[in-house]
DNA sequence: ACGATTCGCGCG
DNA sequence: AAAGCGCGCGAATCGT
């Protein structure tokens, strides 16, 4: 069953029932806010799927009630699969001309100021002056898809992916993908556990007391004197690049750039204060104080995920730099008293994918209950697991020269159908075509100019340049076709992941607790408070928080659905996908 | 003065 | 030329 939920145009919400194929549908019925709420409370029972334009204009207020769905269909981020994909290429929607549910983000509505109320009502009033933190910039202007094109919508893509050749597949995809959108909007309302404390600590061993935005630290100071002494150049600015490479070059320091590999190859008495000082002052302007104030609340790091936010399908973030946290600060995550972190990571995720998308039996036994990488040293391929590695980044990114280059044809001679299929995918790139990943998303075609500069490499009257060009630029595409197909396809086996994690521990949870929404907590957001759930994502590894005593259990669940994932993308295929999981108090244990 | 672009570096 | 993919972010710098 689904239920399909919008807005209508004076602000109500409009809510109406359809069987599994949207064969029928009940009349709509219109209902305010707080209907709405007592609707899905009611209604979340019979396990429907929820349908929206946008999870995260929709979830957020229910999570802020204390309500959570099992699940949903998210139309903008469903209809961008659908669009795209192969497998659906013929299909209305496809053939469509562009519309409201292409535009890069779904408008924003009146609706939107319920990510303040989120705020208000998890992390008290007095923090609302910050409250937009939270899912704000979201565009502005534009129609918002109304109850009529909603409806319109979800039959177009039950269409689409009914009338496409494997069903199946998409099918799948749309539900990781929705599903995502659930946990995502999950995962900042609950909130990444934060000790400012420890992380101020560290800052001030680092560089120094604290100081007030825009001013430099002592430590920072001290470097910036060593620095111009060492450069004779009592007014260089070590922050301008600049000024810093034309101060290297007077003091003959043979770099090209001031970047910290290059600095780390050269012998002067400047490159030890001046990386120490490009590390600190990484960090202050990074993950410093000011990051603290702006990101950390109530004791929790609230990024905004972006499910689909990367065109393979891998999540983005919108503020705070949540994919890019520092191995430096991972000491301030500390789950809290009497709960415990469960990390887990999935280890050689992509080789595994690679070679389970080309059914590479001998790749898939070299992973098989062992370090993939470690495996290919065994079987004698390669002599260390640090060439494997790189062998093996350089068949999924497309390394030409170097180390990468030079082992390659020993991994194609003893792998030769996952080589093959990471060939073929780079030369659909470079013929402009286009790539699909195991469950569906397609990759996008190059844009004009990417087709005018080949074309014009064909004209007679092309010149050694043009070809040139033209031959680097096809070779730039076919890269990123190549690395595509895998990048695309682990981040579906991540999903799939995910999902499955985020089931399990709802039949933890005790159907019989009420939660209650206290405007004075401080403590883990109301609909996570006393269950584990997940609290952050990073591609190919995922954190729970959960009370000490289920941190077994959630091991587990955590271990059960990497091998049910692997199962739905992959079927019966013998691939292992192996985690490295430790249930640890703080997020620097698990490294 | 201010938005766009580049550099450099963090993560997978 | 960090040899090879995908990102986000802050500061400096460029362009108007």
């Amino acid at each position: 069953m689904y239920i399909l939920v919008s807005r209508t145009v004076d602000g109500n919400v409009a809510v109406s029932t359809l069987t599994d194929t949207g064969a029928a549908r009940s009349p709509s019925r219109s209902l305010s806010t707080a209907e709405f709420l007592g609707f899905v409370r009611d209604h979340e029972a019979l396990m429907p799927r929820w349908v929206w334009d946008d999870t995260a204009r929709w979830y957020p207020q229910l999570l802020a009630a204390g309500i959570r769905v099992q699940r949903g269909h998210d139309l903008r981020l469903c209809h961008v699969i659908l669009r795209n994909s192969e497998l659906t290429a013929t299909s209305q929607l496809a053939r469509a001309a562009p519309g409201v549910w292409d535009s890069a983000s779904v408008p924003d509505s009146p609706a939107a100021v319920s990510n303040d109320t989120l705020f208000d009502l998890a992390f008290g009033a007095e923090t609302s002056a910050s409250g937009g933190i939270i899912a704000q910039d979201r565009g502005v202007g534009g129609t918002q898809p109304g109850d009529v094109d909603a409806y319109a919508e979800l039959i177009s893509q039950l269409d689409a992916v009914a009338s496409c050749a494997e069903p199946g597949r998409l099918r799948l995809l749309l539900a990781a993908e929705s599903a995502g959108a659930l946990i995502a909007a999950e995962m900042q309302f609950a909130g990444l556990p934060w000790r400012s404390d420890i992380h101020a600590n560290l800052l001030t061993a680092e560089l120094g007391p604290r100081v007030a935005h825009g001013v430099r630290p002592v430590r920072l100071e001290e470097l910036a004197r060593q620095i111009r002494a060492a450069l004779d150049d009592a007014s260089l600015n070590p922050d301008s690049q600049q000024d810093l490479l034309r101060a290297l070059r007077r003091a003959d320091v043979a770099v090209a750039s001031t970047r910290a590999w290059e600095l780390k190859k050269v012998t002067h008495p400047v490159v030890e204060p001046l990386l120490e000082y490009k590390k600190l002052s990484r960090l202050l302007g990074a993950n410093g104080w000011h990051w603290m104030d702006t990101w950390i609340v109530g004791g929790r790091f609230h990024p905004e995920y972006v499910p689909g936010g990367v065109v393979t399908g891998r999540w983005a973030t919108r503020g705070g730099g949540a994919l890019q946290l520092p191995k430096q600060v991972r000491g301030a995550v500390v789950a809290d008293d009497g709960w415990k972190l469960v990390v887990a990571d999935a280890a050689q995720l992509e080789p595994r994918i690679l070679a389970a998308l080309s059914a590479d039996t001998a790749m898939a036994a070299a992973g098989r209950g062992k370090d993939l990488y470690e495996g290919i040293v065994t079987s004698k391929v390669v002599e260390t697991r640090a060439q494997a590695k790189v062998a093996m980044l350089g068949a999924m990114y497309g390394a030409t020269t170097g180390e990468s280059g030079r082992l390659l044809p020993r991994l194609a001679r003893a792998y030769p159908r996952a080589l093959a299929l990471t060939e073929t995918a780079a030369r659909s790139g470079e013929r402009g075509d286009i790539v699909t990943t195991r469950l569906g998303r397609s990759s996008p075609r190059p844009d004009e100019n990417w087709r005018a500069t080949q074309a014009q490499a064909y004209d007679p009257a092309a010149s050694a340049t043009d070809e040139r060009r033209a031959r680097s630029q096809a070779r730039d595409w076919g890269r990123f076709t190549r690395n595509f197909i895998v990048q695309g396809s682990a981040a579906e086996w991540a999903l799939c992941w995910m999902a499955e994690i985020r089931k399990a521990l709802w039949d933890l949870e005790r159907p019989d607790e009420k939660r209650v929404i206290d405007d004075t907590m401080t403590g883990p957001a109301p609909a996570f408070d006393h269950s584990p759930h997940l609290v952050f994502f990073l591609h190919d590894e995922v954190i729970v928080h959960t009370p000490a005593e289920f941190a077994g259990e959630v091991t587990r669940i955590i271990t059960e659905a990497a091998t049910t994932a692997g199962r739905l993308l992959f079927g019966d295929f013998p691939v292992d996908f192996l985690l490295t999981v430790a249930t640890v108090d703080s997020y620097a244990e698990a490294q």
